[in-house]
DNA sequence: ATTGAATATATGATTTTTCATATATTCAAT
DNA sequence: ATTGAATATATGAAAAATCATATATTCAAT
């Protein structure tokens, strides 16, 4: 990982919030992210494949949804700078989280243990 | 300290080598960064007026150079962000640092504890 | 006058956003 | 099983916005 294009991606608002929620969460789905964010389809998914493409999110398909989850393969110093930025910044995923909590239908996972 | 606002400010090479080189090094002018970074001197100017303002780097004119260092008052956790990257991608510092090191004729520093 | 640094302007390059459309999945009705 | 509608996501193309760099000039210190 390069330390530039790390920093590239956590360079915008939609992406450094969508990370960091995703972090926080496990996983999240596209339409979890524009309601935590209220941003547009298109934008959320964009923003994504670019994390996605630049390795620091994997994306599994469940049914009709997507979920997308932080990439194991990270390296660890760059797993700590986003555990330290959320903790050390609650101010800046409080709203998001709020309306995430707030939001109805939430897609129900599906867990993979259980044949 | 606005996280995006701070990891736009690592999001450019010579932003992010330049700030790592003075954390390493405590204090660099911009002749200095330009021999390590071999870049025009506008250019470095120009990246450290704007670590400057984001509040990143504080400056100090000594005779005819201006020694820039990290700001002192920077949230813990974007020291550790900076360090933690230096600590863990050695490559890609190696050859600015080899080539500040071979720099002749370095401003002299004048120590401002001995009048 | 010379050296080191800052700034103004213009321009090229990259990034971000939006719009429109396409693909995939699910569900309900037949 | 098939059809049609609704939902979730992705993407090509274009527009808009931002960013980075070069050149030229200026300022400040000696």
């Amino acid at each position: 990982m390069e330390p530039v294009q790390f920093y590239k991606c956590l360079a915008d608002e939609t992406r450094l919030k969508s990370l960091l929620l995703i972090e926080k969460e496990q996983e999240l789905c596209v339409c979890e992210l524009m309601a935590a964010l209220e941003e547009s389809q298109p934008k959320i998914s964009r923003h994504l494949a670019q994390l996605r493409k630049c390795g620091l999110l994997t994306d599994k398909r469940q049914g009709q949804w997507v979920f997308y989850s932080i990439n194991s393969e990270l390296p660890k110093w760059a797993k700590t700078v986003l555990s330290s930025t959320t903790e050390n910044n609650p101010d800046f995923l409080a709203n998001d989280l709020a309306r995430l909590n707030e939001m109805g239908d939430r897609p129900t996972r599906v867990s993979s243990c259980c044949p």
